[in-house]
DNA sequence: CGTCAATATGCGCAAAAATACATGTGTAAA
DNA sequence: TTTACACATGTATTTTTGCGCATATTGACG
């Protein structure tokens, strides 16, 4: 059980590259369909340079896939399933995240593990 | 559809903890169980100072939970789901992403999309 | 109380990554 | 072929982030 089980050199890139607010919203603005860069940049309200950019780091991760029609290039997802992946995960961060815009947690999430001594996990 | 349901914001810092190759071997070092910080460091074989500063990531996250133990610390996931989630993007990574360790793909994954005009997704 | 082991933190640095700006490329139409 | 539009790329700059080192804190023990 060193490493050949642990998903971490794998994931790892792929999570880098959705670590990115703005590539989230490029792939939310996709959707399942196929759009062009145009319509991304309308959509996400960022500069035509920085989409480019986000959508070439998604493209080379597979992310996404670009073809050209006439002289627009259409960004698709090569796999509707990817969405529905972020939304079990955005589910599972809902219900295990506080540290949202939440106005406020319960002071649980920045204690410093020095402080407590509750003893339930064991 | 603004951004209300997408969850870029929402997942953005959470990916971004994950992306980290050093964190997610950490992740799966814990696996199920709760360990000390010691066993942590024996297992990723990382020095301690850094261990250390990624667990208060990992816990500022809400991705692990720290209980002390007499002078021990011991971190463990604050549920078990997390790994099963890990596990099926794992499983979606594999299928979708040549971009592996594997010694070459088929060269579809760094074309620039102005050179192509397969038009397969209309 | 002094010491040791376990763990956390502050700081400086180096590497990486994101953004903007300028520019290049390709395609369609005049 | 010239112009205009859609998109990509290269470069410089700034910000972020991971790491190592030294050090501080905390608890067990004598």
């Amino acid at each position: 059980m060193s490493e050949a089980s642990c998903p971490a050199r794998l994931l790892s890139p792929i999570f880098k590259v959705l670590a990115e607010p703005n590539r989230l919203a490029i792939l939310c603005a996709l959707g399942t369909e196929c759009r062009p860069v145009t319509d991304i940049i309308h959509a996400t309200k960022l500069p035509q340079t920085n989409v480019s950019f986000h959508l070439r780091i998604l493209r080379e991760a597979g992310l996404v896939r670009a073809e050209r029609r006439g002289s627009f290039v259409y960004y698709c997802l090569p796999d509707p399933e990817l969405l529905a992946i972020l939304q079990s995960f955005q589910a599972w961060a809902r219900a295990h995240t506080p540290m949202l815009t939440l106005v406020e947690g319960d002071g649980n999430d920045n204690i410093s593990p020095t402080k407590r001594r509750t003893r339930s996990c064991g």
